[in-house]
DNA sequence: AGCTATTTATAAAA
DNA sequence: TTTTTATAAATAGCT
């Protein structure tokens, strides 16, 4: 913008685009504290420059942390303004209701792993945090109750097909004829020695990791390979 | 910057300040992606007007979510490597094992949430799911009690207060001395009448959502006026 | 929404 | 990086 006008393209120079960087940050960093000075907004603004470093900046009204809450929300809301048609107000309604949930969820997560002086939950939302996840666990409860009961019902039906093709295989011994092809279903071998009981709580660093050699891994069965609906 | 330099406070005049919001928001933005091209840096930009309506502006390279993600992972290095100075590579580790954890979190908010035929969780990882919420419950629990002690004795200390005040004034008629300023402390009357069980959890639509008439709604009090810590 | 008189931002050089 | 300085851009106050 002065002793030249400049071009609109990446400058080759990597002295020039430096400098040209820090110039044009700060500018902009100072523009964005004015509008947010003069027109009373909120403004977050984040940059990575071209070898990865992060600057940013925030209106002093607020923290980065809420201002990105407050845009998952609202940029939310758009989103789901398009995809419903049948009953816009309900379906708003419920929506907001769930993503203020998940603010909440997320902000208790937050306060679960980060600095704990950084943000603090009222007692209400401890309530609130604690009767979700409270419901969450019953859910997840009968889901694993589920997935077990249909497992050991395959481990059954399977058990039942090598107990026949078992009593097939002895009869063909006995008549002595050979070359009697017989299907045996493909079977995994899984570690019958798993437990369910509820984990003790002591000595676990980080208790949502999987770690794959887990005694009660009941076996290597994935659920979407099983087809439970519930 | 033309015609008259501005002051940097609030425009009190709301069309005055409607309009300086459009124009400084479109230079901002212009700006915003100067920077992008020239440097070759990734911006992104939340603007909520003092009527919370959202802007935003995202560089081409790339999405919001991509550079809040982005954002995320490098910002909360940034924290953690201030914090601890000793072992980086157990640091690294440690970001990475958390991550792991969010996502197998946010993996089981779409099973509790989303259309149940979206995504199914593996027994493992409902394993490590529901060890993760029971810690999580543990320490909102202790959390919960320990914001109730420091309000419990908040409430001792303004009773004692009260109680010396009510005294003072007693002695104060007693004598029928008139205009004897006393000063006692502002003090909120909260509903009394809370209790600290388990809610039931039948009928519960959204557990998350803080109701604010809730009958177990212990003070109007917010944590962040409490200097708890821990 | 356009139009200018000015104020700001900044490219090049040091 | 920061400063200087000539010049390009942005924009406040009006229509």
């Amino acid at each position: 913008m002065a002793r030249g006008k400049v071009q609109m393209r990446r400058i080759e120079n990597p002295v020039h685009r430096q400098v040209t960087f820090c110039k044009r940050r700060a500018g902009l960093f100072k523009k964005a504290k004015e509008l947010s000075v003069l027109c009373d907004a909120q403004i977050g603004i984040i940059i990575f420059s071209s070898h990865g470093k992060l600057y940013e900046l925030v209106s002093n009204n607020g923290t980065m942390d809420d201002l990105l809450d407050k845009y998952k929300t609202a940029s939310g809301e758009a989103q789901s303004e398009g995809s419903e048609t049948n009953q816009p107000q309900d379906a708003e309604r419920e929506a907001m209701m769930l993503k203020q949930e998940i603010n909440l969820l997320q902000k208790g997560m937050r306060y679960m792993y980060g600095t704990q002086t950084t943000e603090h939950m009222n007692l209400e939302e401890l309530h609130a945090l604690e009767r979700y996840l409270e419901i969450w666990m019953c859910n997840i409860r009968s889901a694993k109750m589920q997935m077990m009961f249909h497992e050991i019902e395959s481990l059954k039906s399977k058990e039942g097909i090598l107990k026949a093709a078992n009593m097939l295989l002895q009869e063909t011994q006995i008549v002595e004829q050979q070359n009697v092809p017989i299907d045996v279903p493909q079977m995994v071998v899984a570690d019958q020695n798993g437990h369910f009981g509820a984990p003790h709580i002591a000595d676990i660093v980080n208790p949502l990791t999987v770690y794959s050699d887990y005694s009660y891994s009941y076996s290597g069965f994935r659920g979407s390979e099983m087809g439970y609906s519930y």
